[in-house]
RNA sequence: GCGCCCAUAGCUCAGCUGGAUAGAGCACCAGACUACGAAUCUGGGGGCCGAAGGUUCGAAUCCUUCUGGGCGCGCCA
C-alpha cells in the first residue's frame, strides 16, 4: 500500500528539521523537543495549518516566543517548495500558507477511486476489533445496534488506515444464562404439553422462547417429556443458543455487519485454555489461593481490588475465560485489540489491562471503546428495556422501520461514549430531513450533474484533462482543500478509534458542495471552467462515496 | 460510602488530546427555483462553556473543591 504522505505530516517533517538545524548550530540551547505538532487552523486568515512549537519551547529554550520563532522560520527550510508563505503570528504561532498547486494537486488522488484516503499508518499490522458479543439468549435489540455500528465502521476505518482487520464476535455461550434459557424453552415447551409448572421471574419471558419451544414441539414431538431436566435442559440449551445466534447473525447481516469469525466461549473450555492460562499466571506467581477460592492480583497492575478467577466450587469465573479469550488473541499475533464495550461495563477496564501486562504485553495492546446504552424513545416516552423481560425493541424492527441507512448513521453522529436518544417516531417522521440524506442528496446531485454533463457532449474529466487552475473562487478552494483533507480525517479517526468524525467531515463537505452548487455553475458556456468544475465535483464524488463507504451506509446515484 | 463518565445556544450535540474572535444541526424569523435536482441555498437573533478557586504566555479542555445527572462497585455475564 502507497503512503501519500500528508501535507501535515511533511509540514511536521521539515518543521522538525528546521528545529534540529537550529539547536546543532546551537542557535537555540537546548535539546530536542519531544512533540513537535502542526495542526489545520481553523480560520483561513492563519493559514492552513499553524504549529504553537514557538510557544512550546520558550521555557526549554529561554527565549520569548516570537523570537524562537523567527529562528526557526529562518532555518526552515521548504525543500519540497510546498509553502507560499509563513507568518509569525500572535504571541509566536507560525502560520503556514500552503500553495494552490499543491492543494489542487492532491486531486491527482482521487484518481486511486476506492483507495483514496487509504494510509500506511497501520503498516499492515493485525488489528481485531471484537464487538456485538451479546448471549445467544435473545435477539438483538437497539442497544446493541448502536456497538455494532461503531465497531464495524471502527473496524472498516482501521484497515483503510492500513491495518489487517479482523473482526470477530465473542459469544458468551457458557455460564448460567445459557442454562437459564434452556430452562426457560423447557419451562415453555412442558406448558405447550399442558403440564403447568410455575414460569420464574428470572426465566427469560420474552415471547421468542414461547416460538422455539414450539419449534422443538413441532420437530421432535413429546420425547422429551420424560427425561429428567439434567438430561433435557443442555439440549434446549443448544437447540436454542444455535437458533438464536442464526438469528443474531441474520439480524446484523441485514444492518450490513459481518464477522471474520464467532469465537465459542465454550471452546476455550472444551480446548482447556482456560486451565492453561491459569496455569500460567499461576507460574508468574500472579494468582493465589484463599481455601478453595483462586485470585489474580490485578493491584499489581493497578487494579483496585483482586479479582476471583475461580470459584469456590471450582468453577472459573467469567474474567478467567475472558482472559483466556485475549491470550488466544494475543497468541494470534495481533497487536492492536480493540475491544468494544457497553458503557456499564466500564468498571471492568482496570482488570482486563491487568490481565493484558500480566501475560506480558504492554497495556496499550489493548484498547477499549466505550459505547453509551441507547435511550430508545417513541413519541418522546422512554422505552423500558430488558432481555429478560423481553419488553424491547428488536434490531430487526429498527431496521424495518426507518432502514439501514438512517439508522447506522443516526448511531454515528455523536461520540460513542456519549448518551444517545433514539426516538423511532422522531427518526421515522424526519426521515426526509434526516441528515444522511443530506448527505447522500450532495452524492446524487453530482451523479446528476456528471448525466447532464455527458448530454451536453462532456467526458467525465480526468486529472489531466483539467486545467484546475481555472478554480479561483473562495469556495472552490474551500472544496479543494476538504477533499485533499480526506486522509487527515481518517487518520484522526483511526487514532483516535472516533468513527463520528466521519459523519462530521461528511456533513461539512456536503455543506461546501451544497452552497457552491446554488451559487456557481458546474457546466457553463467556458467550456474549459466546466471541464474543471466537473472534476472537482468528481473528485469530492469520491470522498463522498469512500467515506459512506466507510459507514455502510449506500451513496446512491438517484433519489 | 468509593471509583469512572458527563454538564457547552431554547433542544440534540461537536470542539481534532492546552491555542488565536467557542461551532454545527434542529427549532424560530426573513428571503431565493422560466438556471446542472428546492431532500438545496442566503441572511438573522440567540452563550458567565454547571459554580468557585488553582496551574501558565494562553483553559470549554489540565488539577482541587462543590452542585446536579448517568454508570459501576458479585465467587453474575
Amino acid at each position: 500500500m502507497i503512503m501519500q504522505l500528508t501535507i501535515q505530516n511533511r509540514l511536521t517533517r521539515l518543521l522538525k528539521n528546521a528545529i534540529k538545524t537550529c539547536v546543532d548550530k546551537n542557535y537555540l540551547k537546548m535539546s530536542l523537543p519531544p512533540f513537535v505538532e502542526v495542526e489545520p487552523t481553523k480560520d483561513p486568515s492563519y493559514g492552513d495549518y499553524a504549529s504553537n512549537i514557538a510557544m512550546m519551547l520558550a521555557s526549554r529554550a529561554k527565549k520569548n516566543p516570537r523570537h524562537i520563532a523567527q529562528i526557526l522560520f529562518e532555518e526552515f527550510h521548504d525543500s519540497e517548495h510546498i509553502l507560499e508563505r509563513i507568518e509569525i503570528a500572535g504571541p509566536g504561532f507560525m502560520n503556514f500558507f500552503v500553495r494552490k498547486e499543491i492543494w489542487t494537486g492532491l486531486l491527482a488522488e482521487t484518481e486511486r477511486n476506492h483507495l483514496f484516503g487509504s494510509l500506511s499508518l497501520g503498516d499492515g499490522r493485525k488489528a481485531q476489533v471484537e464487538f456485538v458479543s451479546a448471549n445467544p439468549t435473545g435477539p438483538l435489540h437497539i442497544g446493541h445496534a448502536r456497538g455494532a455500528v461503531v465497531g464495524d465502521v471502527i473496524a472498516n476505518i482501521l484497515k483503510m488506515s492500513g491495518y489487517t482487520v479482523f473482526r470477530e464476535y465473542y459469544i458468551n455461550d457458557a455460564g448460567n444464562q445459557m442454562n437459564n434459557l434452556g430452562m426457560s424453552v423447557w419451562l415453555r415447551y412442558l406448558e405447550l404439553l399442558g403440564i403447568k409448572a410455575d414460569f420464574p421471574e428470572n426465566c427469560y419471558q420474552g415471547s421468542y422462547i414461547t416460538d422455539l419451544a414450539r419449534e422443538i414441539l413441532k420437530n421432535e414431538g413429546d420425547a422429551h417429556l420424560s427425561k429428567t431436566p439434567e438430561e433435557v435442559i443442555p439440549l434446549f440449551t443448544d437447540y436454542s443458543a444455535n437458533s438464536i445466534l442464526d438469528g443474531i447473525k441474520e439480524d446484523l447481516r441485514a444492518f450490513g455487519v459481518t464477522f471474520d469469525n464467532y469465537f465459542s466461549e465454550r471452546a476455550l473450555y472444551a480446548s482447556n485454555a482456560v486451565s492453561r492460562l491459569l496455569d500460567v499466571l499461576g507460574k508468574k506467581g500472579y494468582t493465589y489461593w484463599e481455601g478453595e477460592t483462586r485470585w489474580f492480583k490485578t493491584t499489581d497492575f493497578g487494579d483496585e481490588k483482586d479479582r476471583v478467577v475461580v470459584r469456590r466450587t471450582g468453577e472459573p469465573t467469567y474474567f478467567a475465560a475472558d482472559i483466556a479469550y485475549h491470550q488466544n488473541k494475543l497468541e494470534r499475533g495481533f497487536t492492536d485489540i480493540i475491544d468494544v464495550w457497553g458503557a456499564d461495563h466500564h468498571g471492568y477496564i482496570p482488570r482486563m489491562s491487568a490481565a493484558i501486562q500480566a501475560l506480558g504485553h504492554d497495556k496499550n495492546a489493548l484498547k477499549i471503546v466505550l459505547v453509551q446504552l441507547v435511550n430508545l424513545l417513541r413519541a418522546g416516552k422512554p422505552i423500558a428495556m430488558s432481555t429478560r423481560s423481553g419488553e424491547f425493541v428488536t434490531l430487526k424492527e429498527v431496521l424495518d422501520e426507518i432502514g439501514k441507512d438512517a439508522a447506522r448513521y443516526n448511531f454515528l453522529m455523536r461520540r460513542s461514549d456519549s448518551h444517545l436518544d433514539f426516538d423511532l417516531d422522531l427518526a421515522k417522521k424526519q426521515s426526509t430531513e434526516n441528515p444522511v440524506y443530506y448527505v447522500q442528496y450532495a452524492h446524487a446531485r453530482i451523479c446528476s450533474i456528471e448525466r447532464m454533463a455527458i448530454e451536453r457532449g462532456y467526458n467525465v474529466p480526468c486529472y489531466h484533462d483539467a486545467n484546475l487552475a481555472l478554480l479561483k473562487l473562495p469556495e472552490e478552494m474551500a472544496i479543494v482543500k476538504s477533499i485533499a483533507r480526506f486522509p487527515e480525517v481518517i487518520e484522526g479517526a483511526a487514532k483516535a478509534l472516533e468513527p463520528h468524525r466521519l459523519t462530521f467531515y461528511l456533513n461539512d463537505i456536503a455543506s461546501l458542495f451544497h452552497s457552491y452548487y446554488n451559487k456557481h455553475k458546474v457546466i457553463s458556456e467556458d467550456k474549459d471552467l466546466s471541464i474543471s468544475r466537473l472534476f472537482l465535483v468528481k473528485a469530492a464524488k469520491v470522498v463522498f462515496r469512500n467515506t459512506l463507504g466507510l459507514l455502510g451506509v449506500t451513496a446512491p446515484e438517484r433519489m
